[in-house]
DNA sequence: ATGTCCACCTGCTGGC
DNA sequence: TGCCAGCAGGTGGACA
């Protein structure tokens, strides 16, 4: 599930519940996911007030009014159900709030964590430290990419997995972005031109910013949170959709695997 | 220092 | 119907 727009839209649907109320109980079903869960996590939460819910890249974070941040990463599989209809296989953790609503963290795969860390040392802890600007944010612009970029020796698709070029992008939306600004996945990512980094950029954005209103529209009734994916990738150009025909120039949609993951593309639109 | 590969897990699908 | 191989939205540590 878990790119850039669908951790935006499962944060707006933990934001619609958690913000205002107090925390009432954690309830840790396994020490660990990917990592261990801090020990003292369901202590430093019980009781404490959620001021707000935002996102940085793909984490989620739960700000409280004791300072501490709860820090949710969906990883492969992960998900949030909102308000259960009992307990599945792999509700990792269950968070109750003071009016009743309660949150279950599901991952089957496990590769989501749960962290807790002070507000003020939010900006240097290890999982944030290297992450690049967001990609919705001012600090990401034709400049900024070409910069990064620079005198990198790796397929355009690789760099822009990388999280300190840009944060919050995964195997999904660079295949869409690379598609949607026409340069092919494999092209070194230092020798785009700056026009083709100008157009990457608008690129990546509107991919981005098209999944979020999609997701958005439907967050009415919770269908995000509550987990099911099926919301965006009605709108997915290439990914997935190997053999189909491209949307522009009906060329088949062909599937290459770049650095073990799989990538989408049209050879035909994205030649060089 | 960079770039690439693999492990970490479970579940689902498609071919035999 | 069952079994098995292959694949899946991420990340970070091990390697060249």
């Amino acid at each position: 599930m878990p790119e850039l727009p669908e951790v935006e839209t499962v944060c707006r649907g933990m934001a619609g519940v958690l913000e205002g109320r107090r925390i009432a109980r954690v309830e840790l079903r396994r020490p660990d996911l990917r990592r261990p869960i801090p020990a003292d996590l369901p202590a430093r939460l019980t009781g404490a007030r959620v001021t707000h819910v935002d996102r940085r890249a793909k984490y989620g974070l739960v700000h409280t009014d004791r300072g501490d941040v709860a820090i949710l990463h969906l990883g492969m599989s992960g998900r949030i159900r909102l308000d259960p209809d009992g307990d599945e296989k792999h509700d990792h953790v269950l968070i109750v709030t003071d009016d009743g609503h309660r949150l279950a963290f599901n991952d089957p795969r496990r590769f989501g964590s749960l962290d807790i860390a002070r507000e003020d040392a939010l900006e240097a802890h290890p999982l944030f430290a290297h992450l690049g600007p967001e990609p919705l944010g001012n600090g990401f612009n034709a400049a900024t990419l070409a910069a990064a970029l620079k005198d990198r020796r790796s397929p355009i698709k690789a760099a822009l997995l990388d999280q300190t070029v840009v944060a919050g992008l995964g195997n999904i939306y660079v295949c869409e972005a690379l598609h949607q600004a026409g340069i092919s996945p494999t092209r070194l990512a230092g020798s785009l031109t700056r026009p083709r980094i100008d157009k990457l950029v608008r690129a990546i954005r509107d991919v981005l910013a098209r999944a979020i209103a999609s997701g958005g529209s439907s967050l009415r009734d919770y269908a995000q949170v509550n987990g099911e994916l099926g919301y965006f990738q009605h709108q997915w150009r290439v990914y997935g959709r190997e053999g189909a025909p491209c949307p522009v120039c009906a060329t088949p949609v062909r599937r290459m695997v770049q650095a073990g993951r799989s990538t989408f593309y049209c050879p035909v639109c994205q030649k060089a």
